[in-house]
DNA sequence: TTTGTATGGTTGCTTCTGCAATGATTGGTT
DNA sequence: AACCAATCATTGCAGAAGCAACCATACAAA
């Protein structure tokens, strides 16, 4: 135990699931209210797919800091419901390019509005201060982690 | 977008997964190293035994905020492996009691220094005074949610 | 005593994740 | 051309989580 009198032990407990299994089961709950058939993480998948469509299945894995092969499930039922394709590329047939379909590119505006009032109202104990503050430690802690997992 | 530029998707994205599936990830290696055959989500199950032994699964479902099912199969599991015991109790049968067992006891030593050197590592991008404001905060955010789950 | 209700746990079904091992294709090297 | 290594993706196996539905037991009310 260390003099700061910060428990490691119980911060762990709380970064390691606790506030992001409340946070995905609320986002979760909230856009089957609205009968949006998607899970959180593969609205992460399409998030991205929003901003730059027609990527491999690496790059994706890249900015959603999954492993492949949960990558290439999240695509199967990404797939299922009509929402990307997955074609492989002509030059190299390697690589499989995903791209949204009308389905998927029709989401975007509706959940993102329910995504920014979930985590708006997650984060309303804070103040803008903290909110910059919190935004920018995690961060750090999250390239730091990252880059140590590399090894 | 609010005026404060905080893009509260891309602090979904980071609060929503990616540092907890680091960390765990990250706990989950180390333990190997050591050859220690427990998943972090055990280890959270198991911490809360060393410091009170011998509670309901449903106490323990409180304290790791996890639903009963997943409880279930968490206990199935560090049973198999012989670090605790489930008997149902005396007076109410309803209830299970779960213990550990010595060879649950006594991976704490061991475990804890793992958790807390692996957590040491990850936090060490942050000053003595960012970790207490981080703890903070991350305690408000949890319980926020977590009432606002309860509807 | 019977009925209803609340509580503690389990099971079924689906999704997500991790690691390890494998397939497929490419591109460089000899 | 043949071989090797690197890269992209998939499959197998097992742990974890969510929701819904269910079983078992306890307890209170009628």
């Amino acid at each position: 135990m260390n003099v700061f009198a910060i428990d490691t032990q119980a911060l762990f407990a709380l970064l390691s699931g606790k506030i992001s299994t409340a946070i995905n089961r609320k986002l979760y709950r909230n856009f089957r209210k609205m009968n949006i058939d998607i899970t959180p993480e593969q609205w992460t998948v399409l998030y991205y797919l929003w901003s730059k469509d027609g990527v491999t299945q690496q790059e994706l894995c890249n900015t959603t800091f999954k492993d492949k092969p949960s990558m290439t499930r999240l695509i199967d039922n990404l797939e299922k419901q009509g929402l990307v394709t997955r074609s492989s590329d002509a030059k190299d047939r390697r690589i499989n390019i995903i791209r949204l379909t009308e389905k998927g590119s029709g989401l975007e505006e509706v959940t993102q509005a329910l995504v920014v009032s979930t985590m708006e109202e997650a984060l309303s104990v804070l103040s803008p201060q903290e909110l910059a503050a919190a935004g920018t430690m995690l961060n750090k802690v999250f390239y730091n982690i990252k880059n140590s997992l590399a090894d």
